[in-house]
DNA sequence: GAATTTAATGAATTTGTTTCACGAACGATA
DNA sequence: TATCGTTCGTGAAACAAATTCATTAAATTC
């Protein structure tokens, strides 16, 4: 007979009580129970844990130690139940996020932001490095949700759209393709090329334009930060393709010109995937909800 | 069914090797028992354990948190079977002492510096406050060892001999009663006694001289420490009784004079009284071993 | 010292866990 | 995509264990 959650339980409850009887009561079992149970625990120990010369049991050193170990594993355990409580409940739970799209993390900063408020004890988490192969990752339980701009069709898997978007061509006033209406994929065979640093097929430049049009900029430059690529692009350095709240978004006027890509523009629209079980949960289905309106705002912007 | 540590060493085991059938291994047990046992804790907890999309499991949220506890508590438990297990050993366990003789500390704690090194597993202590009733104490299992000068014929209760001693008369060289070369209980009538806190009962004076005399002194003042005691006394603020060894040890030669009690003298025996069933057991021997040479030594001085 | 409280015991019962044997689902590989 | 090996799930049976019931023994209290 090994210790177990009982005995601890026992343990404590005959301490607490002051006796076999009482503790008995407390735990719903009879006096029989208990001392079966102690005596189990001292055989298979080879130490007495309580002192019996006296009648109302008392503990002994080695029932001491374990009484110490008994009030501090049972509220870890209590605390587990709770955190499963929590889950079951549906106010607790895990939320892992995978974004496709570099330029969504400080619109998702801030709707995260207020999900955080609403569910506190939601396990909230960017995950990074997940950009490419997020969908597998989602299949997985690796992340909860996915921003994506490529639906598939995916079996149990809901994508959700969030909002539309406009990549538009972002090049500095003195560039000479400024003097262009519209910008067509030849464009770019001569021209530094400014773009987030994550695989080319997460890039709508590439996915949507340059590779199908099979056409390779002279020079492609990796930049982290959107503040820093219009820089680049305002100092003339290069071009880059921007989303157009994106570009909107940036309060100073630099100088800089914005111009649709192909006739007509190109549209583009995000999706939150999630796994079709997870899609209607609360906690998922607010956090989709903060999106969307988050999104709203930041276009009217 | 609840969850016990059979859930938790399940739930580590399978994280640890990546499998069932390899965590069934580790356990020795069959994959088929794992299967059950976390079909046990789902269906009661109602969370799921385990992301079942994937084949080899891997954990999910719930599973996760379970993990986290799992590896706070399992260590636990290892260290209290460790306890045990010295406690079987015979090389941890329990010193609780219980000291009647108040002159007795600071030896004790010289002894108790020596054992400490020997067995530093087992916890030692000076329990205070029991100076009476010391030896229903030690029945109780409150205390494991009492040192005590009235050896009392108890079942079970062994009384091991430590060492003898003579409780002398303690005054100021100027006192009156320094004249004397013997005193009797009536002098103390007239007198100022100096005596330890501690009950009557307890004070050789009184247990073996003022009460069978039905002799009271003028005045009873109490003092903690031994040194001031004998400040005290040197100043002729009153008489004191103290063992001999006690008043030999203070290195200064202070202006007091000592005088044997009645005629021949008094002489006492301190004990060292503990449970016949440990009386044996390895550090309790030493213990009494320890105190007996360091009797011998302080005696010397 | 009688009454009451408290703990231990043994056998029976109930409860829970593990094994056995099998099958289904998945992933890798050709 | 067919096949093979691996991995996990399931139900019935076997096994193991904890709990209860009924009773006894011992200590405490009044």
């Amino acid at each position: 007979m090994r210790i177990e959650f009982r005995h601890l339980r026992t343990i404590k409850a005959i301490h607490d009580t002051g006796g076999l009887a009482r503790a008995a009561d407390l735990l719903n079992m009879t006096q029989s129970a208990l001392s079966h149970q102690i005596k189990g625990i001292e055989d298979q120990a080879g130490v007495a844990l309580f002192a019996r010369r006296t009648k109302p049991l008392r503990l002994s050193a080695a029932g001491e130690k374990m009484l110490v170990a008994a009030e501090s594993i049972l509220p870890q355990m209590a605390a587990l139940e709770a955190d499963f409580a929590g889950l079951v409940s549906g106010k607790a739970g895990r939320m892992h996020i995978a974004i496709e799209c570099h330029a969504c993390f400080e619109w998702l900063f801030g709707v995260l932001e207020q999900f955080r408020k609403a569910w506190p004890d939601v396990d909230v988490d960017i995950r990074p490095g997940l950009a490419f192969d997020a969908l597998p990752a989602l299949r997985r339980e690796d992340v909860d949700l996915v921003v994506s701009s490529d639906p598939a069709d995916l079996v149990e898997t809901d994508f959700t759209p969030l909002f539309d978007y406009e990549p538009v061509f972002v090049a500095s006033a003195a560039h000479p393709l400024a003097q262009k209406a519209v910008i067509e994929a030849e464009d770019f065979r001569d021209q530094t090329l400014i773009t987030y640093p994550v695989d080319r097929a997460r890039l709508d430049v590439f996915s949507q334009l340059l590779i199908p049009a099979k056409v390779e900029p002279a020079a492609v430059r990796q930049v982290e930060l959107t503040a820093v690529i219009l820089l680049l692009v305002a100092s003339n350095r290069g071009v880059a393709v921007l989303p157009d709240w994106v570009v909107s978004q940036i309060k100073y006027n630099a100088d800089y010109v914005t111009r649709p890509l192909t006739k007509g523009g190109m549209t583009r629209r995000l999706f939150a995937a999630t796994r079709a079980e997870d899609t209607q949960r609360p906690f998922v289905a607010h956090l989709i909800r903060l999106a969307r309106q988050e999104a709203v705002r930041m276009q009217r912007t």
